[in-house]
DNA sequence: GCTTGCGCACTCC
DNA sequence: GGAGTGCGCAAGC
């Protein structure tokens, strides 16, 4: 994806929302087109990718396809504090929200935990029907989308072939009703994120949800015995032993705001958790270089330790710079020194949401990119900036100092 | 002919 | 009642 174009695409749809007009695909092709001359089919395959990258949803809307810039819609029609992704066992009428046709406020923090989680998505047909499949529609998953007001199914996974567990997914489901009826307006997922069994039945509303959220989800209530085997542990997580499975629940709680703990308590405790391993405490790991490696490896599997050392993700000097006058080790900043460090690199008005969210430095040092992307309810941008330029660059050289300590 | 602005109706919360 | 959405029309270029 040339950026150019994401700046474009975004810009057209924007224009066309401020004057009313359906961002449809012709509308932003032509607008690109008379904008900046790009060839009509380039800015089409470009759309396409930004549909994948989830930076564009693709939205069915009283019958016509729309696209929305979801930096917009995630931060939609619903306050964040309105969230209701409670423990509540949501109807699907609570996210098939007929025509208005609104952000997944969580939607990129689902496939970023997709992302952390599984490796892999199933294919999806991108047209659009209307009539969901109830075996597919798994409210809990929807659940994890009742702010967007959106209308989605759950996602299964090829990678685990598995369905999607659901507890109220029956052929008699009143919701699966109301879903039909009322969703006017679903997100439509790129074709490789659709399961072959939904395109088999040809019923799939919208597929939008990993499964691995829906099992987060359910753990919420069912209590934590899937996650590990299904999932696989959190890779921030997975040493945290007794409190692995709560933690990741408590996590998507909070980044859900169905959880009264601020985020940067959650991570917190789990970095106790593993204080107390690495100080030879009755869950000590034998070998504390790999908590640095584990939590390393939370960025990106393809980014490993050697191939990234001198790479710092963007992080300039003056980050540096400002790095010293907080003090060196990350690790021992308070809330008001993250909050410091964020708003000295240009970010101010993040620098609010991290310390609104108490973040510290351990909790920083913990954080992932989901949980900075949509854990704070802070801009799509400067979330992404904030995690590859700074976030990823602190914990990748607090880990890296942590390992050569213990080597 | 194309783009833009906007009144209005619809829908959801 | 507020807010999101977009149809349909008029005005401007």
């Amino acid at each position: 994806m040339s950026e150019p174009y994401r700046e474009w695409i975004l810009g057209s749809i924007d224009s066309l929302r401020s004057r009313k007009a359906r961002p449809d695909l012709d509308r932003i092709c032509r607008m690109v087109k008379r904008r900046h001359g790009s060839d009509w089919d380039r800015t089409r395959s470009e759309l396409e990718k930004l549909i994948e990258e989830q930076t564009v949803l693709k939205v069915n809307y009283k019958g016509s396809v729309s696209y929305r810039n979801a930096a917009k819609v995630l931060r939609g029609r619903r306050k964040p504090e309105q969230s209701k992704c409670a423990v509540k066992q949501p109807s699907l009428a609570d996210w098939s929200t007929g025509d208005s046709a609104l952000g997944p406020v969580d939607e990129e923090d689902h496939m970023e935990d997709m992302e952390d989680e599984m490796s892999t998505t199933a294919g999806m047909d991108s047209s659009m029907d209307e009539e969901g499949d109830e075996s597919s529609l798994d409210a809990m998953c929807a659940q994890s989308t009742a702010d967007s007001g959106i209308s989605m199914s759950p996602i299964t996974s090829s990678n685990t072939s598995q369905p999607v567990p659901s507890p109220t997914s029956s052929k008699n489901s009143p919701t699966h009703d109301s879903l039909r009826q009322d969703a006017d307006s679903t997100y439509i997922l790129p074709e490789h994120t659709q399961p072959a069994a939904q395109q088999d039945t040809g019923s799939v509303a919208f597929m939008q949800q990993p499964a691995a959220i829906c099992l987060s989800t359910l753990q919420a209530e069912e209590g934590p015995r899937v996650e590990e085997s299904v999932l696989g542990p959190d890779p921030l997580l997975s040493d945290c032993t007794a409190t692995t499975v709560s933690m990741s629940t408590l996590r998507f709680q909070s980044q859900h705001n169905i959880c009264p703990v601020p985020l940067g308590h959650i991570v917190s405790v789990c970095l106790q958790d593993e204080a107390v391993m690495s100080d030879g405490g009755p869950h000590a790991v034998s070998d504390p270089v790999e908590e640095g490696e584990l939590c390393t490896k939370s960025t990106t599997e393809e980014e490993t330790m050697e191939g990234n050392n001198v790479n710092n993700g963007g992080m300039n000097n003056g980050n540096d710079v400002v790095k010293k006058e907080i003090g060196q080790d990350p690790l021992l900043w308070s809330v008001a020194d993250v909050a410091s460090y964020f708003s000295s690199v240009g970010f101010p008005e993040q620098a609010l949401a991290f310390r609104t969210q108490e973040i510290d430095g351990k909790s920083l040092l913990l954080m992932q990119r989901s949980d900075v992307l949509t854990g704070l309810s802070i801009r799509l941008g400067p979330a992404l900036k904030i995690y590859e330029n700074h976030v990823k660059v602190l914990q990748r050289s607090h880990f890296q100092d942590d390992s050569r300590l213990f080597s």
